[in-house]
DNA sequence: TTATATGCAAACGCTTTGCATCACG
DNA sequence: CGTGATGCAAAGCGTTTGCATATAA
């Protein structure tokens, strides 16, 4: 097994060292589907018997998201969740409110509609946030079998 | 002067106790034209003199987003922040990241663009939550005159 | 070898809760 | 009067920090 973790790759080529908890973190985040939050992982951790402060846990969050291969999102709940993203293009996140996969969304659609709004207020828009809500295909399916 | 505060009014209509704190509350609120957070308005009780537990600033928080009266929003900078708002129908905010000032935006135009999004990944959208910021008419003008 | 990253534990900020007291209706 | 609201202070939660130690490059 080659390293093709791509988190592991961006690490490397962002310039930071390769450690042994940064890899850790790196493949805990790679097992999940969708979003997760910081005591997900560090629970998932232990139960993987890797050692992971969680100091350094935060910190690597924090790094992951300077680098833009994750992002915080606010569930409907309140609770701060990370999702992967590609970096790259602006997009957002429609989050599975069952099984919490995520899709990323291409912005063009919505792009048209901020210029409406700012339009619409006389507000210069200068960045947005937007995060959907709701079932996944797969989801709905399980969901109309047990209906 | 007569009891014309809207807020004082949809609590006394939710059937709620009009007691000093809360009346102290409603008032704070009603001079903020932007969002506010719970220490701001905190320090702005004690500036006027107000007594106000913590816990009943959060608790009548607590209840007037209940009553559709306030939302919570995440600023940019990750922190929270409240926001007056209009009960009834489904809208959004936009957030001058200058001066606070909020202002409500009809939905219509978002919900096309939402419904797209939908259609191009499969998810059945239940809810979602958008939040702009940019600068809003006044500030705009303010710094063209600086500039 | 040396800058960087780690782990621990304590500090932190914000928010909530338990509980005895108070006061609106 | 009785239920519901208050205030305090303590607990809670998620996150961050200081610092001595360990480690990748």
């Amino acid at each position: 097994m080659t390293e093709t973790n791509p988190i592991v790759d961006a690490l490397a080529r962002a310039g930071c060292r390769l450690t042994a908890p940064r890899r850790a973190v790196a493949d805990l985040i790679a097992s999940y589907d969708g979003h997760f939050t910081a005591a997900e992982l560090e629970s998932l951790a232990s139960e993987r018997g890797l050692q992971i402060g969680r100091a350094t846990l935060f910190r690597t969050l924090e790094m992951l998201i300077e680098l833009r291969l994750l992002e915080r999102v606010d569930l409907p709940s309140g609770e701060h969740a990370y999702v992967r993203c590609s970096p790259g293009q602006h997009h957002h996140h429609i989050i599975c409110s069952r099984c919490g996969r995520t899709a990323d969304v291409a912005d063009p659609i919505l792009a048209g509609a901020v210029a409406d709004l700012g339009r619409q207020t006389g507000y210069r828009v200068d960045s947005h946030r937007l995060e959907l809500f709701g079932l996944c295909p797969s989801c709905q399916t399980r969901l109309k079998r047990t209906a």
